[in-house]
DNA sequence: CTGAAAGCGCTTACAG
DNA sequence: CTGAAAGCGCTTACAG
């Protein structure tokens, strides 16, 4: 390395001018191999551990390397190999997503898992079926894989991606066929939540939703109607107010509710009781005195709730870790199952006394 | 293309196998140079726009890779340019972090910028202080730059990629030297804010926060100051209550504010305040009535509230779309402001009437 | 066990 | 206006 305060001509490549801070210029295999007096080969092979390699030489490239703090570049790495050790994860961007919390969390096993495996995260959001983010991505090459983090009953990702046989796996339940999935047990969850109601003798059950076209909210469904069934009981079907619009107009939907004299409301998610709640405070209903309430999902957004709120569990770092697990399988052609179910918890608390 | 039904004989490369599914293999731009007839290099500068070409040239490539749906391959064309047209945003990944919906506004701004300039956004987060995770995606080579959505007073992001030298900037405002910030003018905001009260006549003003060491809390505690020097008044510092673990206790803090006669509560943030607003609706105290509250951030948390709380309204996307906009420049070598403020609006609601 | 060479798919001086 | 060639920093048959 030259001293910095040679007389100029600075005429070939990196002068003092490139190296102001530390040395910029990034050290290559090719460096390392120069100065060991090996081959290029020889390094590439003792780093990535594949093909025979003497003892001494391993250790003393692998000392090297370590002294000098060499960093392969990862995206010549990947040209040569054909990979780019990126997983793309899509997000839904519209703004009625209430439950970031899930995502965050969801996101964080997602990451925890490809790092360990040397992969990053690639993001995109889009708009509801609009994927043209997600095209770009793979057109240019830039992902190995993708994890789908909310379907829909219609899904233009996952058409597009099973058109084009990206490898890809999606976090929560779709009914699209040959698609690894990964996703709680709700429709178990839900069902055991309402037979514990059921069994505390809560018969007039209201269940209130927004349907937006998930396949969650089916699955939920499911499970409650289960339960019924295995109570040896019908679902009075005017209890069930899963109305696309019912955001819209909660108000009237609980006045309605409350008319019909029942003894529970169940809520799909979070950010319907939510709704549900506040318009309870303002016809001055006390909960649970003069009904229960129930979630089907708990999020952060009813953590302080007075009272609290009884509701299902779901682990979903977990949920990541392991959609993240299934893909990286996927990509390396090892064998995955379809469908993967995780477990959950259920929490009782006041709002249901 | 061979017609999948020949008798087998699949020696070389791709056979029948390997196209199942459309054409898998992908065009290059050797493909489509063959093709045409002429160099790699023509087509090359054709996609690119540099360099001389002939019009007619032009657009036979052009027309040609249109129609044969090429994609440049972003990994081959990074690796040339010795860039890769990947940017970093860095989340906060601990759990405290309840306003995910300013950062999703935030993403999806930084995305909209990205996207337009051929940009995809690697995203990393991490607890804090804890950059194992970007130090990896850096030593990697694996972006272009960084956005820092979220700053310490001391933040070891920061110290980092200053002293790597990699382009980066931040949301949200750093005490750190020379750091490219783009931020709402929080400050200026809560000084608003807190004018519009003081001139309502509420004088006994609590703050209440807790302070977990972000910069941002001190802009809104000098805004706050600011407003009371206006007003030619002096800070009573009795009333503020800014204890790092206020979180645990809101509810001994809420009871010494009430004993201390106020007639407004301001809080710092949304999670803040809708533990306030819990507190106060244990004890049975009104909003208005028996004191006002107002936040100076709004978030989705507080949507659903009754009364609506007064608050500050920040533009996130915006936000977002900036400091992208600041970055690319950055690694464009174009000259950019250290420092960008941007714009607020003050909400006024129920909970001051 | 080790190395020379070709290749991954682009870009970019350099020379016509 | 166009092209041959070298190069980006790796990997990987192939041959010793």
């Amino acid at each position: 390395m030259k001293s910095g305060a040679q007389p100029a001509q600075i005429t070939e490549g990196y002068g003092a001018y490139g190296m102001e801070k530390d040395e910029k210029k990034n050290i290559t295999i090719a460096d390392v191999a120069e100065a060991l007096g090996v081959s290029k080969t020889t390094v590439s092979r003792a780093i990535s551990g594949k093909g025979r390699i003497g003892r001494g030489t391993r250790e003393r490239v692998l000392t090297y390397i370590q002294e000098h703090d060499y960093k392969p570049n990862a995206i010549a790495k990947g040209l040569a190999q054909s990979k780019t050790y990126n997983l793309c994860v899509t997000m839904p961007g519209n703004y009625e997503v209430v439950d970031w919390n899930y995502f965050q969390e969801c996101l964080f096993g997602i990451q925890e898992m490809a790092e360990t495996a040397g992969y990053d995260i690639l993001m995109t959001m889009g708009r509801r079926n609009d994927i043209s983010s997600l095209e770009r991505i793979v057109a240019n090459h830039k992902v190995d894989g993708v994890i789908v983090m909310r379907t829909l009953l219609e899904d233009a990702q996952l058409e597009f991606l099973q058109q084009r046989d990206i490898p890809f796996v999606t976090t929560g339940s779709t009914n699209y066929e040959g698609v690894v999935q990964v996703d709680h047990n709700h429709r178990s969850a839900c069902r055991e939540l309402t037979s514990l109601l059921l069994m505390r003798g809560l018969t007039r059950i209201a269940l209130v939703g927004e349907d937006e076209g998930y396949v969650v909210t089916q699955s939920r469904l499911d499970g409650f109607r289960d339960a019924y069934e295995q109570a040896g009981r019908t679902v009075d079907e005017e209890l069930l107010y899963l109305n696309p619009d019912n955001r819209m107009m909660v108000g009237r939907v609980v006045q309605e509710i409350l008319g019909q004299r029942v003894d529970c409301i169940l809520c799909m998610d979070d950010a319907v009781t939510s709704r549900v709640l506040r318009a309870l405070r303002e016809r001055r209903v006390r909960v649970p005195e003069d009904v229960r309430v129930a979630s089907f999902y708990d999020s952060m957004i009813l953590q302080d709730n007075v009272p609290s709120i009884t509701s299902l569990s779901f682990d979903s770092r977990e949920l990541g870790r392991t959609a993240c697990r299934e893909l990286l399988d996927l990509i390396e052609g090892k064998p995955v199952e379809d469908r993967t179910l995780l477990s959950y918890e259920i929490v009782l608390k006041d709002s249901t006394k």
